[in-house]
DNA sequence: TTCTTTATTTTGATACGCGGATTAAATCTG
DNA sequence: CAGATTTAATCCGCGTATCAAAATAAAGAA
């Protein structure tokens, strides 16, 4: 813990009242006193400063009129030319990239559906480097103009470190990819696990903008989980975020490892489900999204073993989100998988595991939702990432620290 | 998150101090200055405010003479007398409690061979009301000298709301445990999981004093979990602690449910072991303690399937660790139980199983290792939690305030 | 135009931490 | 034994923070 001093205090208040403004919208000085509980002088001082330094912006008068009498409220919101950040989702099959101003609107963005599985890491930084570099020019920018980068990955990710310590689409483990692409794009990048960044985005702009605590369950090529807890993003002891394809739900047996990985994910479920499909799916090279609507058909035609390996799947992820619930007892669950979680033979099955699993005292705490998001979402959520840095909350292992003093350019000042 | 102002400025550096003082024992300012990084102007004001409240005492002079020349150093140190706090551990055959000063140094303590298991909640109360006064009598003091009181209990804990949702000594559910001695006692009283208390002791002045990270389970009648993550308590979403034995590390099967206090409480593995030692053992009235050194002995002995069965229990709770050791990457985990823990036919399979069951990427983050508490360590736990609250740590739910002006007696001022 | 009402800013008071100068209390030196 | 030296702790003044109260600004209402 830091020591207290006035720049502290400081730094806490102003963090609440541009968290207060982001939330918010458009908020007049007064409306800011009470969500943050400072004295109208503070914030009146705070705003003035965030005025000074071009954060945020009067809203142009003329807008909504309060009914009443006196002096009309001054709006405050977000400056969206305070800074742009850019936002990589890095999966298997594809690299997804968006720019995004200060308020997390996208200015450009550009996916790339490349396999990068298994590319060396080296390659893979190439492909970004460039791709970054494409997306900012195409949205009319320098590089210059850039404040900061993250990349989602899938995996277990150092955020502290900018390490991936291991990722399905890395061959190698420890991977400094962080560094690495600071190096490259002369800009401050920091790397998380992707699943966190999807966590960050529904806290931020998503279902969960109330919710202080809910975990985020991703189902694709291979599990992740994001844990938000009381406000914040968890992570393990060395800023470690955990993955959920390493937890055990079952015993070592012949048929395989317990990992939940190895039951159910994307991967998982295909490996099973071959033998049932050869006989609809001869090409066995098609990409594993067909493959899994395929399954998913099966099931809805009503294959028995189909069904049946759908809901194993269901029931051991399940089984590990009990678990989970059990431990941090969040009133919400989001659970998100291409298409997996669109089967009712998959999420079925997974909401009976839950509710047969989870302590009688926990019955009913946590409602399962499921989700489905656009890459979009997750790259929005990447670059949320980056402006929460910006903003400069002053509290919880931040990372590493960005540039304060963002690039300017428009904001109109009073 | 509050607002800031220098109330909390102050809350917060006071803090600092009180912990820097409390850990390294009688500490000169200079050196307070160093471990704080509050400058020296800073500390004396805050010591001399301490000294004022006189929740800490100059060290009588003549003490160590630091070789050197210059003036010599004051030490400071907490003031024993500042306050008293009694602790409380139930357990399902045994009421401890114990009275200690501001140091956590026991002034009195009370042992209480009873079994409280299922009985009614008042009933419990009652016991404990008449225990406490009596031990604090028996200290020679009065119940207005208490500044707090901590009860310990198995199960699931809302510290905030001094709710037990669900013990194994309670019959009831949701029993409100605290609001009720605080109204008998005419004290304020917290409960937490028991576990919780081991490991803030463990932090104070157990084997994790250096360590802001580690998992603490013991392993008696039921199963607790304690967990200190970044230096604090971890609890769930509503202050709820976790418990263990929810966890789930099977799939129920005809033998019984998978809950891990199914397969690896005392009370499981006696259960499982009944038909083993009847030809041993034919009072089965005996107390589980005794049953289950027999058990111990017969698998020390040789006897296969004592063995077998210790190692499924150890096993299983491997299983557990492994899935924590996951989420929360903690490098130490301490473990305990009265008995089972001291078997090698225990710990081996569960060494095993973690070793198994972790991801490669998290082999040997974690240290695991046996250790045994006595009751008076649980209850110093018990009593430590009371005085972090006195302490005043600013951040995080610390739970109801407890009254700031403790009551004084001696303290000998410069 | 003048009152009323509400939002924001200005003013004055207070609390805090910090750096530099100062005092305190010992040892060392001659 | 007196003065120099050294180290610890405190005092003084500055800058900054919040806050309460008073003052000002900007509207509508009378």
């Amino acid at each position: 813990m830091k020591t207290a001093d006035p720049e502290l205090m400081r730094a806490i208040n102003r963090f609440h009242v541009m968290d207060a403004i982001r939330r918010f919208g458009p908020v007049s000085r007064v409306e800011l006193s009470q969500l943050t509980d400072l004295s109208p002088t503070t914030v009146s001082a705070i705003t003035a400063a965030l005025l000074d330094d071009k954060l945020i912006v009067p809203l142009q008068v003329g807008a909504l009129r309060d009914l009443g009498r006196g002096r009309p409220r001054v709006m405050l919101k977000l400056n969206p030319d305070a800074a742009r950040v850019v936002g990589v989702k890095l999966a298997a099959d594809q690299i997804t990239i968006a720019v995004t101003n200060f308020c997390a609107d996208v200015l450009g963005s550009l996916a790339l559906p490349i396999r990068i599985d298994r590319q060396t890491a080296s390659v893979i930084a190439d492909l970004v480097e460039d791709g970054v570099r494409r997306c900012v020019s195409d949205a009319g920018l320098e590089m210059s103009d850039i404040s900061g980068l993250c990349v989602g990955l899938p995996g277990v990710v150092e955020r502290a470190a900018g390490v991936c310590r291991q990722s399905p689409i890395f061959g190698e483990r420890d991977v400094a990819f962080g560094p690495s692409l600071t190096e490259r794009l002369g800009v401050p990048v920091t790397i998380d696990s992707d699943v966190n960044l999807v966590a960050l985005a529904e806290h931020w702009f998503g279902q969960a903008r109330e919710i202080n605590d809910f975990l985020v369950v991703s189902v694709e090529r291979s599990l992740g989980l994001g844990i938000l807890h009381n406000g914040e993003l968890f992570r393990g002891a060395n800023g470690l975020g955990p993955d959920l394809g390493d937890m055990m739900v079952r015993l070592p047996g012949p048929g395989g490892g317990g990992r939940l990985a190895d039951l159910a994910s994307e991967t998982a479920v295909l490996a099973e489900a071959e033998p049932l499909l050869r006989n609809y799916d001869d090409d066995a090279t098609a990409t594993p999204k067909r493959r899994l609507s395929l399954l998913l058909q099966r099931a809805a035609a009503g294959d028995e073993r189909c069904v049946a390996l759908l809901a194993a799947a269901g029931e051991a992820l399940g089984f590990a989100i009990a678990n989970l619930i059990a431990l941090f007892a969040p009133p919400k669950v989001i659970i998100s998988g291409r298409l997996l979680a669109t089967s009712e033979h998959f999420v079925e099955p997974l909401r009976r595991s839950v509710a047969a699993f989870l302590p009688p005292s926990l019955a009913d705490v946590a409602d399962i939702v499921m989700r489905e998001w656009s890459d979009g979402f997750w790259v929005r959520g990447a670059a949320a990432m980056t402006l929460r840095d910006l903003y400069g909350a002053p509290w919880g292992t931040t990372g590493p620290a960005l540039l304060r003093e963002a690039p300017q350019t428009g904001g109109e000042p009073l």
